[in-house]
DNA sequence: CGATATTATCATAAAGATGTCGTGAATATA
DNA sequence: TATATTCACGACATCTTTATGATAATATCG
């Protein structure tokens, strides 16, 4: 459903919003703990960053903090970088034009699904997924949870 | 949502279940119908005659045509080759273990997402999609709807 | 049988996603 | 200023998906 890449990018996210008064983690640290390839995941967080999402800072006691409020992010934004969600929805059996007037068979049952899957993407918030959330044994390296 | 490869062949298994009678379709007559590439098409087609979906004929007057019913077949049965779509699901944050009984901060919410949208997959059958579907302006080459 | 039509199969190429490496630029600290 | 630390960025390597092409196998029909 989504790519390794968001997924990837969903997994730092969350992990750097645990941190306690959003202290700046560093990309080897943030890797080893989402269990990410640190150069590859070097990539995603920079295009984190220049979607305004992240902060980067360099130098020692560098690394990478969240720039905005986890109320405020919804995991779409993050997820939207990488992946196509919801926009440019092609009809599921390829039509060229396929539209609420001029719908193909599936086109209601499709697009009730579709819009659900958006909607959960959406309306979740990386504020949501703070709460009450406990971590996996292998994701304590850092402490993020 | 779903990978080129499984629309291509919902698309190609949608227009053989269109034909009157089953008839056999040519491959390329069948890619031209449904715009994907002759001979990309070719293994798809094969992949759906071993999996006996559909059934194959050659020589002249050959082709492919629909092995079962178009009420018993689901659009699973046809995806499900090509991408996974519910089946070993992972815990959208990556989490080695996530259960009903151990979920991560999400998991209900996402679980119910998924569900549904495997549900559509699973209760769709080519039967539906057959009912009062018109086609699209390029898809008249051959008379598949 | 011989000619033709059509799928089956294998080899290979092109494109994209994923992953690695090295060098440069910015920052903190002494 | 010098040094260590850390992100930035581009080049390259690998793997998977998508696509192409050539040849073999099989069926029809005269």
């Amino acid at each position: 459903m989504l790519s390794g890449t968001a997924e990837y990018a969903l997994r730092a996210v969350v992990c750097l919003s645990r941190q306690p008064n959003h202290a700046p983690v560093r990309a080897s640290d943030l890797a080893a703990s989402v269990s990410v390839p640190r150069n590859y995941l070097g990539k995603i967080l920079h295009d984190l960053v220049r979607a305004g999402i992240l902060k980067s800072t360099r130098g020692k006691n560098g690394g990478f903090q969240l720039a905005v409020e986890p109320g405020d992010l919804s995991l779409l934004q993050i997820v939207t970088l990488f992946d196509q969600i919801g926009e440019r929805r092609r009809c599921l059996l390829g039509r060229p034009e396929c539209s609420e007037s001029d719908p193909c068979p599936v086109h209601h049952r499709w697009k009730e699904c579709a819009d659900h899957v958006q909607r959960f993407f959406t309306d979740t918030t990386v504020g949501d997924v703070l709460d009450g959330g406990s971590l996996g044994p292998g994701e304590t390296s850092i402490p993020c949870g």
